[in-house]
Order: C-alpha cells, then sequence, then structure tokens
DNA sequence: CCCGAATGAGACGTTGACGTCTCATTCGAA
DNA sequence: TTCGAATGAGACGTCAACGTCTCATTCGGG
C-alpha cells in the first residue's frame, strides 16, 4: 500500500526528461498513483523537481563512489562508472536536461562537485596517455553525460536492446565508430 | 522592422531547447520582440512548435543534402554532415528533445525519412568497413543526434569553443576518447 | 478480526499563462 | 515628407493546471 518513493522518482524522472510539461496528474498516472497521493509525498511541483534533482544526485554519487574512479587504468574505471550508473540512467537523464540546475547563472553546488569528479577522471587519463589530450575533459564529461542520457532514450523506445546498453556506450566513447586495424 | 522569423525560431528553439516550459512572453522576449508580435506569426504555443519542427526538419534536410552523404568515404560524409548542420544544430537539438515528434508512437513522417538517410550512411560505411559493425547504425544515429545536441548546448555555456564545434564531435564520434598509437 | 493509516476519487477556489483585442508609436517605402 | 503597415505595450476574459480539501475505500499490522 504505501508508495515507493524512489519508485515514483524513478518513474517521473523518466517522463519528465521526456515530457518536461506533463501534469502533476500525468505524474501521478504514470506512477500508478492518485494525484492526492502525489501531493502528499511532494508537496508541489517544485519540490517535485528539488526531490528529484536530490535524489539523482544521490544516486549519481553513490555511482561515483562504486566506481573507484581514482583506480586503475582510466578506461577501466570509466567502463565501471558507466556500469555503475546503468541504473540511474533515467535519473541522471532528467538532471541534464533539466537545467533547474542553475539558479540564475550559478551551478547547483552538488552537482558541480559531482561534475568535477567525472572531469577529474578525463584528466588523468590524458595525464596517463591513456585518453587524447586534443579533447577537453569538460567535453568528454558532457559527452558522456549526452550519450548515456541518449542511449538511455534509445533503451526506451527500442532503438537499443537493454543488454547493449553499457557495451554502446564504452565502445562508442573509448574507441570511436571508425574501424581501425588493430582492434 | 519587418520580424525575422528564421531568427525568431533559431531564438525559440535555443530556448525551448534548454527550458521547454518557458513562457510565450518569454520566447517573445528572448527574440527581442513584443508577445502581441510573436502571436501575429504563430497563432499559439502550438502553432509554435510545430513551425519550429518543419523549420527544423527543413534545414536539417538542406544539410543532408549539402552533405551529399553518398559520395566519397563514409567518415568524410560525415564530416560534411557535421559541418553542414552546425548552423541548424539548436533546431536539431530542440527535434530531438522535443519527443511531440511522435504523434501517438508514430515518428513525424518527415524526421523519419531524414533519420533514414543519416542510418544509411553508417550503414554504408560499416558495409565498406569504414565503421565499426560492433554499433548498430541506429545507436550511432542516436549517438550522432545527442553528441549534437550536447556540443551545442556545451558552446552556449561555454564550456566548449565555438570554434571546436565540429572537431569536438567528429574526433570523438570517429575516434572515440582512447589515445591510440598509430593516429 | 479490528482499527488506524494510507490511498483514490473527486470537488472547489485560485492562479498564471494563453489568446484576443485596442491603440499609440515607429519603421520604411513612395 | 507622407502614409500605410508593422510593432510594442497593455487590458481583458478564458481556461487548464495547480494546490487543498473531504470522504469513502482499501490495505496491513496487531
Amino acid at each position: 500500500m504505501t508508495v515507493d518513493r524512489d519508485q515514483v522518482l524513478r518513474t517521473a524522472a523518466a517522463l519528465l526528461s521526456r515530457k518536461s510539461t506533463a501534469t502533476m496528474d500525468e505524474v501521478a498516472r504514470a506512477a500508478g498513483i492518485g494525484r492526492a497521493t502525489l501531493h502528499r509525498h511532494f508537496a508541489g511541483r517544485d519540490a517535485l523537481v528539488r526531490a528529484l534533482e536530490n535524489f539523482g544526485i544521490e544516486q549519481f554519487e553513490a555511482a561515483l563512489d562504486a566506481a573507484r574512479l581514482d583506480e586503475g587504468p582510466a578506461p577501466d574505471a570509466l567502463r565501471r562508472l558507466i556500469a555503475e550508473v546503468e541504473p540511474a540512467a533515467g535519473l541522471l537523464a532528467f538532471l541534464v536536461t533539466e537545467n533547474q540546475l542553475f539558479e540564475g547563472d550559478q551551478m547547483n553546488e552538488g552537482w558541480a562537485r559531482l561534475d568535477a569528479r567525472v572531469s577529474a577522471l578525463f584528466r588523468r587519463g590524458q595525464e596517463q596517455g591513456e585518453f587524447r589530450i586534443d579533447l577537453t575533459p569538460a567535453w568528454l564529461t558532457e559527452a558522456l553525460y549526452g550519450l548515456i542520457g541518449t542511449c538511455a532514450w534509445a533503451v526506451q523506445v527500442g532503438r537499443v536492446a537493454a543488454n547493449d546498453f553499457q557495451y554502446m556506450i564504452v565502445e562508442l566513447l573509448l574507441g570511436g565508430a571508425r574501424r581501425s586495424v588493430e582492434k
């Protein structure tokens, strides 16, 4: 009977990242609950969005921790990160899409911290000669977010098999589309 | 004095792709015109969105034509496509984001046609041994859209230099982040 | 079984964006 | 310069979503 708050948030993220104009009623129906119940758990739309931000940041941070970005070769750390972040891909897509993380040209503090960790991974890879230095860490970071969001959506609409999620992102991001001889 | 319709649409796309809940008044202000004038050119919000769809599809189609995707090596054709699509990156980002291209689980006809052309390019590259075959054309197509949208946004917020737009997308999409010996 | 808590459905007033309209002003061509 | 067309500012009614509330029902622990 009791509402699964996390599940409601995941469903809301999946819906709102694709249709950010969705009604509170639509969000509630998508989560399989009534509008009144949705309001009981989240005082209003703003509160829902803030809860989504906090939950997404929390989940993303957990993925970053679990991936142990500082250990081993940077490409391997990136693989671990993508694997860990997969369950939170929908939330991450919402975070990246919803630019309400910027409150008046100022980035959300929590997000900025996580963003720096990802960026540091790419920088480490460059310093250790594993990543190309002509692609900036900032761009690689943004590209990672973009590919995760894109792939999560592609999986939802059936353009990419769910089992291929990690592989498609990792391989494209690390190796690119071009076929090379030694691979 | 007369309003530049195309410029209004480009501005609206740039705004709405980042804040899809933006008011008609906000759209008008962003375009530097009055709300009344915006309504004179676009009967309402729906009409504006439809105009954005049509304009974006039209611009994207022009880029596809200009890129001559059937000629020469597929990687070169992809480079040309990214170069041609750059001016319409904002519109493309809006198209990909706004999933109103799907009218009841059915994809917009015009968009489906363009989508097929991009997908065909990747398939040709695979058949000719230029692209990897373990990344599906559908995924490469979606990834291209995602990277274009991501990079367009990164440029807007100053995370990527405008001059690097084409390079960052092409190099990441074709070669990936990993540093290889022979490159 | 029983009872309290939580939920779903719906009613209701409020609010903000929408769409239309008017009117003064400004632009640009003749 | 002149005049028509276009624009900007603002007023106004409409409407859909919001947020709150009530009440009957259902779930689940004791």
